[in-house]
DNA sequence: CTTTGTATGTTAATCGTGATAACATTTAAA
DNA sequence: TTTAAATGTTATCACGATTAACATACAAAG
């Protein structure tokens, strides 16, 4: 005769808690949400979210491979619209990774802080080195196509790029880009430094 | 009579509290520390320090001002040994940047936490900018020698390089230049950003 | 079916930490 | 001196992460 209302079991709170934590994430524009925000959220008590995760820092983890995803969705879709290994190619790569850290500060905030165990390090690790692959790739095949030369660089090219990529978007994250330059774009910067060490002339 | 032993008025509080805080940082390595700690270490009570300071935050504050000055320390000594406006000059300030990221790792980290009130905020820029113009001098000058035409870029040159540099930085303290690429040098990838970036021939 | 163990929730309690309140001691100015 | 302002101290709070102790549901085994 029950009507079944809220069960005593929630039946996937691990998923939801972990959709939760990233609403919560995403709607207050930070990452220092707390425990009990998350199961209120949930329609749960904050000890229930300890039987699903070893501590608050293992579901902001999980929070994190959520944002990993995330980007790669970016990622996914700005190469639908481009040849591959074209330059159009490697400024859209740049352009999605600048335009998720505007459009999702707190979570790449969140990615780049690193906390966790040795094992969850690896997965992240394991994880961004999986996006930095898709650069690499096409920088690899950009390369063969237009300075086959310099193929054998790819990697250090790669490496490179991604981390100017990341400097801008840290810095803009952090509004420094306007303090230093109050007419700096983030994406024409990244252009000019494509260019620039792939040493494309404009 | 009295042998004036630990008097109860400290003197000298408020810059003892910021030192204490900087060396707890700096011993454990992380900037995650607790008023009571920092207290202790100056031999007084946690709330007495909220005589000198407004919340943690605030004391914190005061020790990212350290480190920029520690930062400029190292900038300064890089300069020492260089003729200015050349490219030598403009390695050398990559190369403190990159060198206080890894000796200073909890300093440095510390420098772009962005917490604090507008006031706060508006400080830490200016020294975040004063550092700036250290580089964008020395590549105005190195501009005006070697490539006139160009000086007119500066600003977006010496963005784009201290964005490149913070980039490596950040990537090689959350160790993923390591992931990335195994041979990966911090300090070889900023001379070649520079080099393709100044557009000069290597 | 029932029994019983395991998984998963709940409420009560602990503990650390930031912060404030209320009170004490110095210092310095009137 | 007397008094006010600074600066310390010892309670105390509030909050948030855990953990403890107990409750309920489900699922496998007899």
């Amino acid at each position: 005769m029950n009507q079944s209302v809220t069960p005593y079991h929630h039946g996937d709170l691990r998923n939801c808690a972990i959709i939760a934590a990233a609403e919560l994430i995403e709607s207050i524009g930070s990452y220092d949400i707390t425990i009990a925000q998350v199961a209120k959220r949930v329609g749960v008590s904050s000890p229930a979210l300890y039987r699903h995760f070893k501590d608050k820092d293992a579901l902001l983890t999980a929070v994190r491979e959520l944002a990993h995803i995330g980007i790669m969705e970016y990622t996914t879709d700005a190469q639908d619209s481009v040849a591959p290994g074209t330059l159009a190619h490697i400024d859209a790569l740049g352009s999605a990774y600048l335009r998720f850290a505007m459009d999702k500060k707190a979570f790449f905030g969140l990615m780049w802080e690193n906390h966790g165990d040795a094992d969850e390090r690896r997965a992240e690790a394991r994880a961004k080195r999986t996006g930095f692959q898709v650069l690499h790739e096409a920088i690899e095949l950009y390369l063969r196509k237009q300075r086959p030369d310099s193929v054998e660089t790819s990697l250090q090219t790669a490496t490179l790029l991604w981390s100017a990529a990341h400097g801008i978007a840290t810095l803009q994250h952090n509004r420094l880009l306007d303090t230093f330059d109050k007419d700096a774009d983030a994406e024409a910067m990244l252009r000019t430094a494509s260019r620039a060490i792939l040493n494309v002339n404009i």
